[in-house]
DNA sequence: CCGGCATTTTGTAGCGCTACAATTTTTACG
DNA sequence: CGTAAAAATTGTAGCGCTACAAAATGCCGG
């Protein structure tokens, strides 16, 4: 660090004794200006160590080549799936992602959401709970990826099947024999839908629903309310758990009681995140497939800055099973 | 999202009619002005759903209130207290932490703290491995955050005592009678301190060091690792693991060969993660206290804010044990 | 050696905001 | 009431960059 003030474009252009103009050509595209004054601005850059200023690039020029995604929580990785899917089409594009997480506790949602806003994003991506007032005045396409309560205005959604990936958890479950399957479900929408996909497959198997509900999605909620089905249906042979974490936690609950996983409990979670691909606990999952969604949502986002007048769309994502070792035929 | 362009301080201006100068005025200090126009500018940015451009505020104010941290990975949650950390000190005083992770892999730890700087971060945390090169010219008060191979110029250090911390494992399990102790040691820069503290501790005790070494510091790794150090040395009571997803893959290596935790074999790991505190894992850990290194970081980058002729500085953090359920005394 | 055209380079005018000095309004008090 | 001091409000000049039209330069055949 060196205490004169941060060079600037005409810092650079002063050095490599061109104009300001050429300078800023660089910047864009240095094939377009001459060999010999590339060279000569390129060498005063390095010189100065001058690196633009993105503040003035962005308030010049109307576009900055940049996509926000809010997020509920950093803690939570399954949004590094998603961030990695919106990669993937944006970077050759010369796109980039910022990231705003909504400090969950304090419903920092609109907060994160205002400062992408402000930094000038083209686009925003919104992967936590939205509401209507939000969305109301963005000023730029958005979509809400996953599934989500309200139904926003003037958003494009793109929503992971949860229902469906319910019902494949349970139908996986049954197809394996089981019929006194358990289903240890969270508080949050996608919960909802999981839940709801769950009833479907067991009732049309002819199979009673067993439902614990939590307050939350941790493992610790998941160990409270699995402990709790347990408690009242013994007989349990499988759980359905809402999301990975909580199937964690009907890990120990079914530890605690003396069982075994899968010998005398299968345990199905939901996310196929790291924890479920961890080699030790191996853990049969549903995989929504948030680098798809990421995709989709990316490129969904590129189509409505080419075209603002496009009609918002919904779009529902198949999820897949991600078959480990917890779940298995009943003795 | 409306069709009109987004409203500007002016246009706010003349909807509550008043000047400019007023509305940025009510922008940094609504108390500052009477309560008559407060009423009209705050009424006049509801309608007009007006967000100030960060952009612009950036380009006009000299400070922008904003810390970039630059992490390697946002896969690898242990950054997340770290952030807290700092924003636990930052928030109060109206500053903003901006992450920017590396794109692991791609080595793009350059790019992240240029895109940064870029935003005139106020300050820099780069809580990942520099290069002497990129902190050459940062213009900004810089620390690195965690142990890293180089000495970077001009930074402060806040360091983890990754030494201090591996002697504390290797303490823990000496404390608790164990005489055949293994390491299940990673590759990077922190697993080569704690590997050191594990030495220097164990040899201090009379007992011979077990040292496995793998080439990167993933559960599988972890995993190979471990199964390679228990072939050799059958007889082991205990596992000390480089970081918590390396003791993971010590879990499975162990029960792969039929063993229990922590009946034959105590596992203790390192970062105390949410892994660790998983109640179904409930893993003995060591808890680097990143919360620590991160408020600590900040305090440091707003006194050099303050006063840019500081040296700099170099701090060390002490590590904590977090006992749990994986150690016990051998059989 | 020149016109005519393509290519490269430059000047000028903002983008939306804040700093700060200047001005106007309000308040306090003799 | 008048006036000085305090409080509230405003005008002006950039911050560092890009867009775009205008100017300069290079290149070609005749």
């Amino acid at each position: 660090m060196n205490n004169n003030r941060r060079p600037t474009l005409y810092d650079v252009a002063t050095q490599a004794g061109v104009s300001p103009s050429l300078v800023s050509l660089f910047l864009k595209d240095p094939e377009r200006i001459s060999e010999k004054r590339r060279n000569a601005v390129r060498d005063a850059i390095t010189e100065l160590g001058y690196r633009p200023s993105r503040a003035a690039t962005t308030l010049a020029s109307s576009s900055t080549k940049s996509i926000g995604l809010v997020i509920d929580d950093y803690r939570n990785p399954w949004f590094v799936d998603l961030l990695r899917g919106m990669e993937s089409v944006l970077s050759n594009l010369g796109y980039q992602v910022m990231l705003a997480d909504s400090r969950p506790g304090e419903n920092r949602i609109k907060e994160a959401t205002d400062g992408l806003l402000a930094m000038h994003v083209d686009a925003l991506v919104i992967a936590a709970e939205p509401s209507d007032a939000m969305l109301a005045k963005t000023w730029v396409p958005t979509v809400v990826a996953g599934w989500r309560k309200g139904v926003p205005l003037g958003a494009d959604l793109i929503t992971n099947d949860d229902d469906g990936g319910g019902s494949m958890a349970a139908n996986h479950l049954l197809g394996l024999g089981h019929v006194r399957i358990g289903h240890v479900s969270g508080s949050d929408g996608a919960s909802a839908h999981r839940r709801a996909g769950y009833r479907r497959a067991v009732e049309a198997a002819g199979v009673e629903p067993f439902i614990s509900e939590s307050s939350g999605t941790s493992e610790e909620d998941g160990y409270e309310t699995a402990s709790r089905l347990l408690e009242r249906h013994p007989d349990t042979t499988a759980i359905f758990a809402a999301n990975d974490s909580m199937a964690l936690g009907a890990f120990a609950a079914i530890k605690a009681r003396g069982l075994a996983v899968p010998a005398d409990v299968s345990v199905i979670g939901y996310d196929n995140s790291p924890l479920a691909k961890s080699r030790f606990l191996d853990l049969t999952s549903i995989d929504n497939r948030s680098d798809i969604v990421g995709a989709d949502s990316a490129r969904r986002l590129l189509a409505r800055i080419a075209d603002p007048t496009l009609e918002p769309e919904r779009t529902l994502i198949e999820p897949k099973l991600a078959l480990r070792g917890t779940t298995a035929p009943p003795r």
